[in-house]
DNA sequence: TAATTTATTGGACATTCGTCCTAGAAATGA
DNA sequence: TCATTTCTAGGACGAATGTCCAATAAATTA
């Protein structure tokens, strides 16, 4: 769900193929670097100097590509829906059982651990802060909830939960949502295991509920 | 776990009974705006100004009852760790039963319903931000969720749960985060409802199991 | 090469932040 | 009453914030 680490790139090291127009690559490099420190930090506690420092830019350099900071923070949301959109294409590929690829959704509380351990779940995070500024990108920030919510649903009626397959991905977010909210607050890797072999063997009991 | 709005008091309108040195009663405002604000807004986006604003006191009196913003949190911490245990010590009044004990727990989703969609758990949130500033009232933070931790695993050992009562009470804490997160979300108080109702079921049915 | 567009720099700007101080009001005690 | 303590108002402070601009470098095009 968190994109990987940008280089810490120092100017364009290695400018390589310009890929015309400037190619937007300092315009990547801020949008990593702000993707990361939205997610460790928060969007009101990272600041301008905060990315620019990072990404190795000066201040002034940003009203060039962004003319604000809720653009920075839109363009975020944005490569964040397509991060998200190319790991369900991902998920969808790897396996032909609706069951295994929820079980893919649930286990990325465990290949995402240690960052949720530390910052939370980025959607989650970002939601509640929204919420809380009443900020304006408030309901773009939810449609990445809504693009896992909707594929849950997709793998759900899948497998035969036809009315049920709202309330069930419903559930499955809900259950993410508190296992990170509490791993942040304990940094208990057992209790992020145990939960989610739960919430396995719950998914594999409703499966058989179905089939009687 | 959210105390209710103070009075946006002008001065002490009706100081009444001084109740020797000052009373404090400036301090508590102080602290009860704080609380509301720091739950609303969030810790980081509520500056003094704010405080002063709605409590109608000036920004300079604040030294005088606190030194810093980071004391203050300190404070609305401790504020917020007594309410919490009176609240649970009404509820170890309220019934004898350990399970009706926790209802009472898992309800509190639908009595602070409309709180807990406009800003989200009050614990959680508080958690989540301090952990993304690595703040050092971090820890501070946790010691509300533990309480509850704790109050909880004493109702499942009262039921007859010994060495699973730890795991029973994390899991009711994390369906509450859980459902918290997404009402927050997506506002939608159907949602909760039926989430409230099944966190019920499910604690029945674990009652059940263990009876054979 | 020269002209033009694209991109970057470093700093100015008004504002707000947490912090801190001084003068004086209000309450208390003698 | 007067002296002392307790409390409050208002503003100064340096640092940091998001925003914006003029000067200039780099790249592209003619």
């Amino acid at each position: 769900m968190v994109t990987g680490r940008p280089a810490v790139g120092r100017k364009n090291a290695d400018a390589g193929k310009t890929a015309g127009k400037g190619g937007g690559q300092t315009r990547e490099l801020i949008l990593a670097v702000a993707d990361r420190l939205f997610y460790e930090r928060g969007f009101e506690a990272t600041s301008f100097a905060d990315i620019a420092a990072v990404a190795g830019l000066s201040r002034g350099n940003f009203y060039y590509h962004f003319k604000t900071k809720d653009e920075i923070l839109d363009a975020v949301i944005d490569l964040r829906l397509a991060n998200t959109r190319a790991m369900l294409r991902d998920w969808q590929a790897e396996s032909d059982s609706p069951r295994d690829r929820i079980v893919s959704f649930i286990r990325i509380l465990i290949t995402n651990r240690a960052s949720i351990m530390a910052h939370g779940c980025p959607v989650g995070t970002l939601n509640n802060e929204l919420a809380k500024l009443e900020h304006v990108h408030r309901g773009r920030a939810r449609q990445v909830f809504t693009l896992f919510r909707r594929w849950l649903v997709g793998q759900f009626e899948q497998l035969g939960f036809a009315d049920a397959a709202d309330d069930l991905a419903m559930h499955v977010l809900m259950r993410s949502q508190g296992v990170a909210a509490l791993a942040t607050a304990f940094r208990d890797k057992a209790f992020v295991a145990r939960e989610v072999d739960d919430m396995c063997r719950w998914l594999d009991a409703e499966i058989a509920r179905l089939r009687h």
